[in-house]
DNA sequence: TCTTTTTCCTACAAGATTGGTAGGAATTAC
DNA sequence: GTAATTCCTACCAATCTTGTAGGAAAAAGA
């Protein structure tokens, strides 16, 4: 399961995808960032209710994680670095969740091996590495851009 | 990812598969259980070492999840209720890990309804019901007889 | 320059979950 | 009766989750 995190992560972004797409509507810009309009965390809360201070810590982690841009001081916020269809969902969930495969001795970015297993012909790690391919087609092939389209 | 509990799991799982398997060879008996011949924890704890206490109580959850049946007293132990290949590995995951979907609000099995989203409209929900899709689609495929062929 | 508004940073903390351990009761085979 | 097994409940330490607290730093505008 998701973590809360993510899930809210996720309804953050949501919000700052209909912003990033409206200005590129209007401007007809096709590739730069939305840092002249970005949006504060208290206006991402007016329209997905939660702790502002919990979000903060969540809308930090994104932008380490090198999805988000920031501008401090009055009329300062968040905005996307990247149009929402070149961040897969896959990018938000390893950086609030880490890894997305079912174990670490087949996750492709968190990888760990397992101490008494040979994972040649080992059978869990074989039906493991299936699920984590099947979990990547859709979260590697959807992206932010995904998410913006119709919501509460 | 799949907690310990759902690892050691099927590493014991294999262990048992490996014996109905042989024993289905050797009668060539089809559906019946293996319960003439149960395999004892402290054997699958030869074949693949772990915590022998803590392998105890996974066994339970899985006996109360109906896949395992058990025999008391000496000569005892566990054995599959069903053919290997009638058990998928969503079964087992979920009882000792629960959900599979990534969010309550697309759980099959375990739903919850999320407070302050309309799930009609909710993009959302309706990417995580991909993804859920894409897991079950291996989970509810493949079964414990996937799991015993080769390993170590 | 002062005030307001924002992000940025670190630390803390309560509660839940995870990964076990302990100790014995019940049952069965011999 | 004895040894070997499952069954059951309770406990426990460590970690993770889900936040909260309190301010520092920066920017905009008057």
């Amino acid at each position: 399961m998701l973590s809360k995190k993510a899930q809210y992560a996720f309804r953050a972004l949501s919000t700052l995808v209909r912003s990033d797409l409206k200005r590129r509507n209007e401007d007809g810009s096709t590739s730069s960032a939305n840092s002249d309009a970005p949006t504060s965390i208290a206006e991402m809360v007016k329209i997905h209710p939660m702790s502002t201070k919990f979000l903060e810590t969540i809308l930090l982690d994104l932008k380490r994680g090198g999805i988000l841009g920031s501008k401090k001081g009055k009329g300062g916020g968040y905005y996307l670095l990247k149009h929402p269809k070149d961040t897969p969902l896959a990018q938000v969930i390893r950086i609030l969740d880490g890894p997305i495969a079912p174990m670490p001795c087949v996750s492709l970015h968190f990888y760990e091996r397992c101490h008494d297993c040979n994972e040649a012909i080992c059978g869990l790690n074989r039906l493991m590495s299936e699920v984590r391919d099947a979990n990547l087609a859709v979260l590697e092939r959807r992206s932010l851009a995904d998410l913006g389209a119709e919501q509460d």
